[in-house]
DNA sequence: CCGGATCCCTTGCGATACTG
DNA sequence: CAGTATCGCAAGGGATCCGG
């Protein structure tokens, strides 16, 4: 694209980001989607134990809020007592790649912060 | 990697991206690092204009915050008045696949929100 | 121009306890 | 098991003014 053609400079973009960011905001949306994620399908009592620290309240907060976001799906399971499954959407699953990049970056960052 | 030597399953990379995350916490952070990402380097009012929104002192506050995690660098400009310019140092660098992926997924997002 | 200091309201979110 | 309800502190963050 031609510079000369950017009147707003790169405006756009960085509201583009914002944007994502306030569908990922909240201490814990981005790895609770990473949980669920990694495991294709995944329970309440599950994600609660993958992310540490989280308390059951802040995680069906934040499950609600990415479900109303379309980026997850919620199902009943019809089991004694019942236990309820949550997934990706499709619209989810194209935040994979953001994901995968998060984690590969925050893996390296430990060596830095630990390693040093 | 066979999943019958996963003893903790994905644990590992869940941690991974909240680590990852700290560092990118806040609300301006990533729209900050994406503004002096674009234009390669760029000054304090440069910065308050491209983050629509935020106030001088979250940018000085969240500014400072990035620089102690060694991500950007600071150089003060021998200006009158003097001028302050900020760009990635090479450690920050290595975010730039992240944030464009946020780009394009956040302008996907601005679609599918105001275009249904 | 680049921030720091202050004031003050709002929000996040942890702890705990309780329900179907 | 999968949540809800309530309390209460601490942090977030906007507005405004001030100083180098």
């Amino acid at each position: 694209m031609d510079e000369n053609h950017c009147h707003l400079g790169h405006k756009k973009e960085i509201m583009a980001v914002h944007d994502a960011m306030d569908v990922l905001n909240g201490k814990w949306k981005i790895s609770i989607i990473s949980s669920i994620c990694y495991y294709n399908k995944r329970r309440f009592s599950d994600i609660l134990n993958d992310v540490d620290g989280i308390s059951n309240k802040m995680l069906s907060k934040e499950l609600k809020e990415l479900e109303i976001n379309k980026l997850i799906k919620r199902t009943v399971l019809d089991t004694q007592p019942i236990s309820v499954q949550y997934q990706l959407t499709e619209y989810g699953m194209t935040l994979q790649k953001i994901i995968d990049n998060l984690t590969a970056w925050g893996l390296e960052h430990r060596k830095v912060i630990t390693g040093k």
